[in-house]
DNA sequence: GCATAAACGAAGGCTGTCCCTCCGTTTGGT
DNA sequence: ACCAAACGGAGGGACAGCCTTCGTTTATGC
Protein backbone atom coordinates (compact mmCIF):
# COMPACT_ATOMS: atom_id res chain seq x y z
CA UNK A 1 0.00 0.00 0.00
CA UNK A 2 1.26 3.40 -1.18
CA UNK A 3 0.88 6.69 1.63
CA UNK A 4 0.13 9.44 -0.84
CA UNK A 5 -2.43 11.54 0.31
CA UNK A 6 -5.08 8.44 -0.74
CA UNK A 7 -6.03 11.08 -3.95
CA UNK A 8 -4.44 10.08 -7.03
CA UNK A 9 -7.18 10.46 -9.35
CA UNK A 10 -9.95 13.10 -8.57
CA UNK A 11 -9.30 16.33 -6.45
CA UNK A 12 -11.45 15.77 -3.66
CA UNK A 13 -11.53 18.13 -0.99
CA UNK A 14 -8.80 16.16 1.56
CA UNK A 15 -9.85 13.22 3.91
CA UNK A 16 -10.42 13.45 7.28
CA UNK A 17 -7.55 11.38 8.85
CA UNK A 18 -9.50 8.49 10.07
CA UNK A 19 -11.60 8.14 6.82
CA UNK A 20 -8.14 8.06 4.87
CA UNK A 21 -6.98 5.02 7.20
CA UNK A 22 -10.38 3.20 6.29
CA UNK A 23 -9.91 3.71 2.67
CA UNK A 24 -6.35 2.03 2.82
CA UNK A 25 -8.11 -0.49 4.68
CA UNK A 26 -10.61 -1.41 2.36
CA UNK A 27 -8.61 -1.42 -0.58
CA UNK A 28 -6.27 -4.02 1.30
CA UNK A 29 -9.35 -6.07 2.21
CA UNK A 30 -10.38 -5.57 -1.18
CA UNK A 31 -7.29 -6.69 -2.71
CA UNK A 32 -7.33 -10.18 -0.57
CA UNK A 33 -10.91 -11.01 -1.44
CA UNK A 34 -10.74 -9.88 -5.02
CA UNK A 35 -7.93 -12.44 -5.91
CA UNK A 36 -9.53 -15.44 -3.62
CA UNK A 37 -13.33 -14.72 -5.05
CA UNK A 38 -12.81 -12.78 -8.20
CA UNK A 39 -14.25 -9.00 -8.81
CA UNK A 40 -18.04 -10.39 -8.63
CA UNK A 41 -17.10 -11.14 -4.55
CA UNK A 42 -19.27 -9.37 -1.94
CA UNK A 43 -18.75 -5.86 -0.94
CA UNK A 44 -19.83 -6.60 2.48
CA UNK A 45 -17.60 -9.08 3.43
CA UNK A 46 -14.94 -6.81 1.66
CA UNK A 47 -16.24 -4.28 5.12
CA UNK A 48 -16.16 -6.59 6.97
CA UNK A 49 -12.73 -7.73 6.42
CA UNK A 50 -11.79 -4.01 6.61
CA UNK A 51 -13.57 -3.95 10.24
CA UNK A 52 -15.57 -1.19 8.32
CA UNK A 53 -19.24 -0.69 8.20
CA UNK A 54 -20.76 -1.35 4.42
CA UNK A 55 -21.40 2.57 4.42
CA UNK A 56 -18.04 3.52 4.72
CA UNK A 57 -17.11 1.90 1.60
CA UNK A 58 -19.97 2.89 0.12
CA UNK A 59 -19.32 6.30 1.07
CA UNK A 60 -15.60 6.29 -0.58
CA UNK A 61 -16.34 3.65 -3.81
CA UNK A 62 -19.67 5.15 -5.22
CA UNK A 63 -19.77 1.48 -6.94
CA UNK A 64 -18.32 -1.69 -7.73
CA UNK A 65 -16.31 -0.14 -10.49
CA UNK A 66 -14.63 2.50 -8.14
CA UNK A 67 -13.36 0.02 -6.22
CA UNK A 68 -11.91 -2.06 -8.67
CA UNK A 69 -10.25 0.63 -10.16
CA UNK A 70 -8.48 1.84 -6.86
CA UNK A 71 -7.28 -1.65 -6.11
CA UNK A 72 -5.63 -1.80 -9.41
CA UNK A 73 -4.28 1.55 -9.19
CA UNK A 74 -2.54 0.95 -5.84
CA UNK A 75 -1.31 -2.26 -7.37
CA UNK A 76 0.40 -0.61 -10.30
CA UNK A 77 2.11 2.40 -7.80
CA UNK A 78 3.49 -0.90 -5.47
CA UNK A 79 5.01 -2.53 -8.45
CA UNK A 80 6.41 0.60 -9.50
CA UNK A 81 7.70 1.97 -5.99
CA UNK A 82 9.10 -1.56 -5.74
CA UNK A 83 10.95 -1.84 -9.61
CA UNK A 84 12.80 1.16 -8.23
CA UNK A 85 14.12 0.19 -5.18
CA UNK A 86 15.37 -2.86 -6.64
CA UNK A 87 16.69 -1.44 -9.50
CA UNK A 88 19.05 0.90 -7.05
CA UNK A 89 19.91 -1.97 -5.42
CA UNK A 90 20.53 -5.30 -6.70
CA UNK A 91 23.75 -5.99 -8.82
CA UNK A 92 21.93 -7.34 -12.60
CA UNK A 93 18.79 -7.44 -14.21
CA UNK A 94 18.05 -11.00 -13.25
CA UNK A 95 18.39 -10.26 -9.19
CA UNK A 96 15.84 -7.23 -10.37
CA UNK A 97 13.52 -9.56 -11.23
CA UNK A 98 13.48 -12.30 -9.29
CA UNK A 99 13.10 -10.01 -5.92
CA UNK A 100 9.95 -8.50 -7.94
CA UNK A 101 8.52 -11.68 -8.10
CA UNK A 102 8.66 -12.34 -4.67
CA UNK A 103 7.26 -9.16 -3.43
CA UNK A 104 4.63 -9.31 -5.91
CA UNK A 105 3.50 -12.80 -4.96
CA UNK A 106 4.01 -12.13 -1.02
CA UNK A 107 2.36 -9.02 -1.32
CA UNK A 108 -0.62 -10.74 -3.41
CA UNK A 109 -0.44 -8.61 -6.14
CA UNK A 110 -0.13 -10.65 -8.97
CA UNK A 111 -3.09 -11.65 -9.68
CA UNK A 112 -5.12 -8.03 -9.82
CA UNK A 113 -2.73 -6.61 -12.21
CA UNK A 114 -4.04 -9.04 -14.90
CA UNK A 115 -6.85 -9.91 -13.75
CA UNK A 116 -8.65 -6.91 -13.05
CA UNK A 117 -8.17 -5.13 -16.70
CA UNK A 118 -10.59 -6.87 -18.46
CA UNK A 119 -14.01 -5.46 -16.30
CA UNK A 120 -12.32 -2.08 -16.59
CA UNK A 121 -12.18 -2.57 -20.14
CA UNK A 122 -15.79 -1.29 -20.22
CA UNK A 123 -15.42 1.81 -18.06
CA UNK A 124 -14.52 4.71 -20.52
CA UNK A 125 -13.23 7.22 -17.86
CA UNK A 126 -10.51 5.42 -15.59
CA UNK A 127 -9.57 2.82 -18.46
CA UNK A 128 -7.34 5.19 -19.33
CA UNK A 129 -5.55 5.77 -16.56
CA UNK A 130 -5.59 2.46 -15.99
CA UNK A 131 -4.42 1.57 -19.32
CA UNK A 132 -1.55 4.14 -18.82
CA UNK A 133 -0.36 3.15 -15.54
CA UNK A 134 -0.21 -0.57 -16.99
CA UNK A 135 1.93 0.74 -20.34
CA UNK A 136 4.63 2.43 -18.26
CA UNK A 137 5.20 -0.47 -16.19
CA UNK A 138 5.70 -2.77 -19.17
CA UNK A 139 7.38 -0.01 -21.02
CA UNK A 140 10.02 -0.76 -17.54
CA UNK A 141 9.89 -4.32 -17.92
CA UNK A 142 10.54 -5.73 -20.69
CA UNK A 143 14.45 -4.28 -21.52
CA UNK A 144 14.76 -5.67 -17.90
CA UNK A 145 13.26 -9.02 -18.95
CA UNK A 146 15.33 -8.87 -22.49
CA UNK A 147 18.77 -7.32 -20.05
CA UNK A 148 18.18 -10.87 -17.62
CA UNK A 149 17.92 -12.65 -20.95
CA UNK A 150 21.39 -11.04 -22.27
CA UNK A 151 23.00 -11.55 -19.18
CA UNK A 152 22.12 -15.26 -20.03
CA UNK A 153 20.35 -15.75 -16.45
CA UNK A 154 17.28 -16.12 -18.02
CA UNK A 155 15.73 -18.31 -20.78
CA UNK A 156 15.32 -16.50 -23.89
CA UNK A 157 11.77 -18.33 -24.65
CA UNK A 158 10.03 -16.10 -21.92
CA UNK A 159 7.94 -13.34 -22.79
CA UNK A 160 6.35 -11.19 -20.08
CA UNK A 161 2.92 -12.66 -20.46
CA UNK A 162 4.41 -15.68 -19.37
CA UNK A 163 5.50 -14.25 -16.03
CA UNK A 164 2.56 -12.07 -15.84
CA UNK A 165 0.17 -14.89 -15.81
CA UNK A 166 2.58 -17.47 -14.10
CA UNK A 167 2.36 -14.67 -11.08
CA UNK A 168 -1.71 -14.91 -11.33
CA UNK A 169 -1.96 -18.46 -10.97
CA UNK A 170 0.71 -18.44 -8.29
CA UNK A 171 -1.14 -16.10 -6.24
CA UNK A 172 -4.95 -17.30 -6.25
CA UNK A 173 -5.05 -18.91 -3.42
CA UNK A 174 -6.78 -22.56 -3.36
CA UNK A 175 -10.16 -22.45 -2.03
CA UNK A 176 -11.23 -24.13 0.88
CA UNK A 177 -7.92 -25.02 2.10
CA UNK A 178 -6.44 -23.26 5.20
CA UNK A 179 -4.49 -20.32 4.86
CA UNK A 180 -1.22 -21.35 6.15
CA UNK A 181 -1.09 -24.08 3.94
CA UNK A 182 -1.75 -22.29 0.99
CA UNK A 183 1.00 -19.62 2.26
CA UNK A 184 3.52 -22.60 2.40
CA UNK A 185 2.17 -24.12 -0.96
CA UNK A 186 2.37 -20.43 -2.29
CA UNK A 187 5.72 -19.70 -1.70
CA UNK A 188 7.39 -23.32 -2.84
CA UNK A 189 5.61 -23.16 -5.88
CA UNK A 190 7.15 -19.85 -6.86
CA UNK A 191 10.73 -21.06 -6.54
CA UNK A 192 9.91 -23.27 -8.52
CA UNK A 193 8.39 -21.31 -11.04
CA UNK A 194 11.69 -18.87 -10.94
CA UNK A 195 13.82 -21.72 -11.21
CA UNK A 196 11.99 -22.22 -14.44
CA UNK A 197 12.49 -19.46 -15.65
CA UNK A 198 15.88 -19.63 -15.52
CA UNK A 199 18.20 -20.50 -18.63
CA UNK A 200 19.73 -23.84 -17.11
CA UNK A 201 15.63 -25.47 -17.49
CA UNK A 202 15.55 -24.66 -20.96
CA UNK A 203 16.44 -28.09 -22.73
CA UNK A 204 17.33 -26.37 -26.07
CA UNK A 205 14.14 -27.29 -27.57
CA UNK A 206 12.06 -24.34 -26.73
CA UNK A 207 8.74 -24.43 -25.26
CA UNK A 208 6.35 -26.63 -26.86
CA UNK A 209 3.10 -25.27 -27.76
CA UNK A 210 3.01 -21.98 -29.77
CA UNK A 211 4.33 -18.53 -28.23
CA UNK A 212 0.55 -18.25 -26.79
CA UNK A 213 -0.80 -15.20 -26.20
CA UNK A 214 1.49 -12.89 -28.52
CA UNK A 215 -0.76 -11.63 -30.83
CA UNK A 216 -4.08 -10.33 -30.78
CA UNK A 217 -3.81 -6.43 -29.66
CA UNK A 218 -7.62 -6.43 -29.10
CA UNK A 219 -7.16 -8.96 -26.35
CA UNK A 220 -7.98 -8.47 -23.15
CA UNK A 221 -4.52 -8.24 -22.38
CA UNK A 222 -3.38 -5.74 -24.53
CA UNK A 223 -1.08 -5.50 -27.16
CA UNK A 224 2.21 -8.26 -27.36
CA UNK A 225 4.26 -8.14 -24.44
CA UNK B 1 -14.64 -40.19 -18.40
CA UNK B 2 -14.68 -43.86 -17.59
CA UNK B 3 -17.29 -46.06 -19.29
CA UNK B 4 -18.50 -48.98 -16.94
CA UNK B 5 -21.97 -48.96 -15.68
CA UNK B 6 -22.32 -45.93 -14.28
CA UNK B 7 -22.70 -47.80 -11.06
CA UNK B 8 -19.19 -47.90 -9.17
CA UNK B 9 -20.61 -47.08 -5.72
CA UNK B 10 -24.05 -48.43 -5.21
CA UNK B 11 -26.09 -51.27 -6.38
CA UNK B 12 -28.83 -49.93 -8.27
CA UNK B 13 -31.14 -51.34 -10.72
CA UNK B 14 -29.58 -50.18 -13.62
CA UNK B 15 -30.20 -47.28 -15.29
CA UNK B 16 -32.09 -47.01 -18.99
CA UNK B 17 -29.51 -45.62 -22.01
CA UNK B 18 -30.32 -42.00 -21.69
CA UNK B 19 -30.59 -42.02 -18.15
CA UNK B 20 -26.76 -43.44 -17.96
CA UNK B 21 -25.64 -40.47 -20.68
CA UNK B 22 -27.28 -37.92 -18.56
CA UNK B 23 -25.56 -38.83 -15.49
CA UNK B 24 -22.24 -38.73 -17.56
CA UNK B 25 -22.94 -35.45 -18.61
CA UNK B 26 -23.84 -34.51 -15.27
CA UNK B 27 -20.33 -35.45 -14.21
CA UNK B 28 -18.38 -33.61 -16.71
CA UNK B 29 -19.99 -30.34 -16.45
CA UNK B 30 -19.83 -30.47 -12.70
CA UNK B 31 -16.07 -31.00 -13.13
CA UNK B 32 -15.92 -27.80 -15.11
CA UNK B 33 -18.12 -25.86 -12.79
CA UNK B 34 -16.44 -27.08 -9.44
CA UNK B 35 -12.62 -26.30 -11.07
CA UNK B 36 -13.86 -22.81 -11.99
CA UNK B 37 -15.78 -22.31 -9.29
CA UNK B 38 -15.55 -24.09 -6.23
CA UNK B 39 -17.88 -26.78 -4.88
CA UNK B 40 -20.44 -24.33 -3.70
CA UNK B 41 -21.05 -23.33 -7.25
CA UNK B 42 -24.41 -23.38 -8.45
CA UNK B 43 -26.09 -27.07 -9.03
CA UNK B 44 -28.43 -25.39 -11.43
CA UNK B 45 -25.90 -23.72 -13.55
CA UNK B 46 -24.29 -27.23 -13.75
CA UNK B 47 -27.50 -28.58 -15.11
CA UNK B 48 -28.03 -26.22 -17.31
CA UNK B 49 -24.22 -26.73 -18.71
CA UNK B 50 -25.23 -30.15 -18.84
CA UNK B 51 -28.09 -29.97 -20.97
CA UNK B 52 -30.20 -31.40 -18.38
CA UNK B 53 -33.20 -30.12 -16.05
CA UNK B 54 -32.67 -29.41 -12.33
CA UNK B 55 -34.53 -32.32 -11.31
CA UNK B 56 -32.79 -35.01 -13.38
CA UNK B 57 -29.61 -34.12 -11.70
CA UNK B 58 -31.84 -34.08 -8.07
CA UNK B 59 -33.02 -37.33 -8.97
CA UNK B 60 -29.25 -38.71 -9.80
CA UNK B 61 -27.66 -37.12 -6.92
CA UNK B 62 -29.39 -36.21 -4.00
CA UNK B 63 -27.40 -33.73 -2.78
CA UNK B 64 -24.54 -31.86 -3.35
CA UNK B 65 -22.06 -34.04 -1.85
CA UNK B 66 -23.03 -37.47 -3.87
CA UNK B 67 -22.23 -35.17 -6.92
CA UNK B 68 -19.01 -34.31 -5.30
CA UNK B 69 -18.10 -37.92 -4.65
CA UNK B 70 -19.25 -38.68 -8.64
CA UNK B 71 -16.57 -36.37 -9.75
CA UNK B 72 -13.82 -37.45 -7.44
CA UNK B 73 -14.30 -41.19 -8.22
CA UNK B 74 -14.67 -40.03 -11.34
CA UNK B 75 -10.99 -38.14 -11.64
CA UNK B 76 -9.45 -40.98 -9.64
CA UNK B 77 -10.63 -44.25 -12.07
CA UNK B 78 -9.19 -41.76 -15.31
CA UNK B 79 -5.95 -41.23 -13.71
CA UNK B 80 -5.34 -44.69 -12.61
CA UNK B 81 -6.77 -45.94 -16.01
CA UNK B 82 -4.26 -43.20 -18.25
CA UNK B 83 -1.47 -44.16 -15.36
CA UNK B 84 -1.82 -47.97 -16.87
CA UNK B 85 -1.92 -47.22 -20.12
CA UNK B 86 1.28 -44.80 -20.04
CA UNK B 87 3.33 -47.39 -17.90
CA UNK B 88 2.58 -49.82 -20.98
CA UNK B 89 3.38 -47.42 -23.57
CA UNK B 90 6.35 -45.54 -22.22
CA UNK B 91 9.78 -46.07 -22.04
CA UNK B 92 10.88 -44.36 -18.87
CA UNK B 93 9.51 -43.26 -15.40
CA UNK B 94 9.74 -39.71 -16.72
CA UNK B 95 7.84 -40.22 -20.06
CA UNK B 96 5.32 -41.50 -17.85
CA UNK B 97 4.97 -39.15 -15.67
CA UNK B 98 5.10 -36.17 -18.13
CA UNK B 99 2.35 -37.63 -19.74
CA UNK B 100 0.39 -38.10 -17.08
CA UNK B 101 0.56 -34.69 -16.60
CA UNK B 102 -0.16 -33.42 -19.78
CA UNK B 103 -3.75 -35.54 -19.61
CA UNK B 104 -4.37 -34.45 -16.04
CA UNK B 105 -4.50 -30.98 -16.83
CA UNK B 106 -5.81 -31.35 -20.52
CA UNK B 107 -8.69 -32.90 -18.73
CA UNK B 108 -9.37 -30.55 -15.94
CA UNK B 109 -9.04 -33.35 -13.56
CA UNK B 110 -5.67 -31.84 -11.86
CA UNK B 111 -8.04 -29.33 -9.47
CA UNK B 112 -10.27 -31.61 -7.81
CA UNK B 113 -8.00 -34.44 -7.05
CA UNK B 114 -7.01 -32.83 -3.83
CA UNK B 115 -9.23 -29.48 -4.20
CA UNK B 116 -12.37 -31.70 -3.03
CA UNK B 117 -11.11 -33.79 -0.28
CA UNK B 118 -11.51 -31.70 2.76
CA UNK B 119 -15.16 -31.15 1.69
CA UNK B 120 -15.60 -34.76 1.75
CA UNK B 121 -13.52 -35.06 4.74
CA UNK B 122 -16.97 -34.36 6.75
CA UNK B 123 -18.74 -37.30 5.07
CA UNK B 124 -18.24 -40.82 7.21
CA UNK B 125 -20.13 -42.80 4.42
CA UNK B 126 -17.79 -42.04 1.32
CA UNK B 127 -14.43 -40.51 3.15
CA UNK B 128 -13.35 -44.61 3.44
CA UNK B 129 -14.24 -44.90 0.01
CA UNK B 130 -12.67 -41.99 -1.41
CA UNK B 131 -9.80 -42.26 0.80
CA UNK B 132 -8.96 -45.47 -0.26
CA UNK B 133 -9.03 -44.41 -3.39
CA UNK B 134 -6.55 -41.58 -3.42
CA UNK B 135 -4.30 -43.87 -1.74
CA UNK B 136 -4.20 -46.66 -3.87
CA UNK B 137 -3.34 -43.80 -6.17
CA UNK B 138 -0.56 -42.20 -4.69
CA UNK B 139 0.95 -45.84 -3.85
CA UNK B 140 1.55 -45.87 -7.23
CA UNK B 141 2.66 -42.58 -8.52
CA UNK B 142 5.22 -42.58 -5.67
CA UNK B 143 7.32 -44.71 -6.86
CA UNK B 144 6.96 -43.65 -10.36
CA UNK B 145 8.60 -40.79 -9.38
CA UNK B 146 11.24 -41.95 -7.25
CA UNK B 147 12.16 -44.13 -10.37
CA UNK B 148 12.46 -40.90 -12.53
CA UNK B 149 14.43 -38.89 -9.84
CA UNK B 150 17.25 -41.99 -9.68
CA UNK B 151 16.94 -41.76 -13.64
CA UNK B 152 18.34 -38.44 -12.99
CA UNK B 153 15.71 -36.90 -15.27
CA UNK B 154 13.83 -34.96 -12.71
CA UNK B 155 14.92 -33.29 -9.56
CA UNK B 156 15.14 -34.63 -6.35
CA UNK B 157 14.08 -31.92 -4.13
CA UNK B 158 10.76 -32.24 -5.73
CA UNK B 159 7.43 -34.14 -3.68
CA UNK B 160 4.17 -35.61 -5.36
CA UNK B 161 2.53 -32.59 -3.06
CA UNK B 162 4.56 -30.24 -4.96
CA UNK B 163 3.41 -31.13 -8.59
CA UNK B 164 -0.37 -32.29 -7.16
CA UNK B 165 -0.15 -28.64 -6.04
CA UNK B 166 1.09 -27.28 -8.70
CA UNK B 167 -1.09 -29.17 -11.08
CA UNK B 168 -4.24 -27.87 -9.23
CA UNK B 169 -3.30 -24.19 -9.26
CA UNK B 170 -2.48 -24.81 -13.05
CA UNK B 171 -5.65 -26.34 -13.79
CA UNK B 172 -8.01 -23.44 -12.66
CA UNK B 173 -9.03 -21.42 -15.25
CA UNK B 174 -8.84 -17.27 -14.59
CA UNK B 175 -12.22 -15.90 -13.98
CA UNK B 176 -13.41 -13.06 -16.47
CA UNK B 177 -10.88 -14.56 -19.10
CA UNK B 178 -12.18 -15.85 -22.25
CA UNK B 179 -12.00 -19.78 -22.51
CA UNK B 180 -9.73 -19.18 -25.49
CA UNK B 181 -7.13 -17.57 -23.98
CA UNK B 182 -7.34 -20.00 -20.81
CA UNK B 183 -6.83 -22.80 -22.49
CA UNK B 184 -3.54 -21.15 -24.47
CA UNK B 185 -2.15 -20.12 -21.17
CA UNK B 186 -2.56 -23.16 -19.53
CA UNK B 187 -0.67 -24.95 -22.05
CA UNK B 188 2.28 -23.15 -21.88
CA UNK B 189 2.50 -22.96 -18.31
CA UNK B 190 1.96 -26.56 -18.07
CA UNK B 191 4.99 -27.13 -20.40
CA UNK B 192 7.14 -24.16 -18.35
CA UNK B 193 6.28 -26.19 -15.13
CA UNK B 194 7.21 -29.74 -16.62
CA UNK B 195 10.44 -28.27 -17.80
CA UNK B 196 10.88 -26.60 -13.62
CA UNK B 197 10.34 -30.11 -12.48
CA UNK B 198 13.52 -31.74 -14.78
CA UNK B 199 16.84 -32.49 -13.36
CA UNK B 200 18.38 -29.63 -14.95
CA UNK B 201 16.73 -27.00 -13.27
CA UNK B 202 17.77 -27.69 -10.28
CA UNK B 203 20.78 -25.21 -9.68
CA UNK B 204 22.59 -26.84 -6.85
CA UNK B 205 21.11 -25.34 -4.07
CA UNK B 206 18.02 -26.85 -3.80
CA UNK B 207 14.59 -25.53 -3.26
CA UNK B 208 14.25 -21.85 -1.05
CA UNK B 209 11.90 -21.96 1.42
CA UNK B 210 10.93 -25.21 3.42
CA UNK B 211 9.92 -29.01 2.09
CA UNK B 212 6.64 -27.22 3.05
CA UNK B 213 3.20 -29.29 3.29
CA UNK B 214 5.34 -32.80 3.90
CA UNK B 215 4.22 -33.06 7.48
CA UNK B 216 1.10 -33.45 9.98
CA UNK B 217 -1.36 -36.17 8.75
CA UNK B 218 -4.24 -34.65 10.54
CA UNK B 219 -4.05 -31.86 7.66
CA UNK B 220 -6.62 -32.36 4.86
CA UNK B 221 -3.31 -33.52 2.59
CA UNK B 222 -2.81 -36.48 4.29
CA UNK B 223 -0.10 -38.17 5.01
CA UNK B 224 3.18 -37.41 3.66
CA UNK B 225 3.56 -38.03 0.30
C1' DG C 1 -12.74 22.39 25.54
C1' DC C 2 -16.29 22.93 22.58
C1' DA C 3 -18.86 23.51 18.39
C1' DT C 4 -19.59 21.64 14.07
C1' DA C 5 -19.01 19.37 10.01
C1' DA C 6 -17.33 15.04 8.64
C1' DA C 7 -17.42 10.37 9.13
C1' DC C 8 -19.24 6.27 11.09
C1' DG C 9 -22.06 1.68 11.65
C1' DA C 10 -26.17 -0.82 11.64
C1' DA C 11 -30.78 -1.70 10.34
C1' DG C 12 -33.85 -2.74 6.74
C1' DG C 13 -36.45 -2.78 2.18
C1' DC C 14 -35.66 -4.60 -2.25
C1' DT C 15 -34.15 -7.67 -5.62
C1' DG C 16 -32.23 -11.60 -7.56
C1' DT C 17 -30.53 -16.26 -7.07
C1' DC C 18 -30.46 -20.73 -5.55
C1' DC C 19 -32.46 -24.85 -3.41
C1' DC C 20 -35.49 -28.51 -3.94
C1' DT C 21 -40.12 -30.66 -4.86
C1' DC C 22 -44.15 -31.56 -7.49
C1' DC C 23 -46.33 -32.91 -11.55
C1' DG C 24 -47.70 -33.35 -16.33
C1' DT C 25 -45.14 -35.03 -20.51
C1' DT C 26 -41.89 -37.80 -23.15
C1' DT C 27 -39.16 -41.88 -24.11
C1' DG C 28 -36.59 -46.24 -23.97
C1' DG C 29 -37.15 -51.21 -23.46
C1' DT C 30 -39.65 -55.45 -24.12
C1' DA D 1 -47.93 -50.99 -28.05
C1' DC D 2 -47.61 -50.71 -23.39
C1' DC D 3 -45.75 -48.84 -19.14
C1' DA D 4 -42.31 -48.00 -15.96
C1' DA D 5 -38.60 -45.02 -16.06
C1' DA D 6 -36.87 -40.79 -16.93
C1' DC D 7 -37.45 -36.06 -18.20
C1' DG D 8 -37.89 -30.73 -17.80
C1' DG D 9 -39.69 -26.71 -15.89
C1' DA D 10 -42.56 -24.10 -12.82
C1' DG D 11 -42.68 -22.16 -8.47
C1' DG D 12 -42.63 -21.51 -3.19
C1' DG D 13 -39.53 -20.69 0.43
C1' DA D 14 -35.12 -19.17 2.11
C1' DC D 15 -31.30 -16.48 1.89
C1' DA D 16 -27.57 -13.35 0.55
C1' DG D 17 -26.17 -9.28 -1.42
C1' DC D 18 -27.11 -4.37 -2.89
C1' DC D 19 -27.60 0.15 -1.45
C1' DT D 20 -29.98 3.93 1.32
C1' DT D 21 -31.44 6.19 5.36
C1' DC D 22 -30.62 7.88 9.85
C1' DG D 23 -29.24 8.45 14.55
C1' DT D 24 -24.59 8.39 16.84
C1' DT D 25 -19.63 9.17 17.26
C1' DT D 26 -15.31 11.58 16.34
C1' DA D 27 -11.69 14.51 14.33
C1' DT D 28 -10.35 19.21 13.83
C1' DG D 29 -10.02 24.33 14.11
C1' DC D 30 -10.68 28.01 17.08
Amino acid sequence: MLEGDGNMTESAPRLRADARRNREQVITAAREVFIEQGTEASLEEIARRAGVGIATLYRRFPDRGALIRAVVLDNMAVITEELEAAEKEEPDAESVLVRLLRVVVRRRIGALVLLLLPSLHEDPTTHEQVRAARASAIRRLRPLLRAAQREGRLRGDITITDIALGLVKLSRPLPMIAARLNDAATERQLELFIDSLRASSADGTGLRGKPALDADPNDVLGPPL
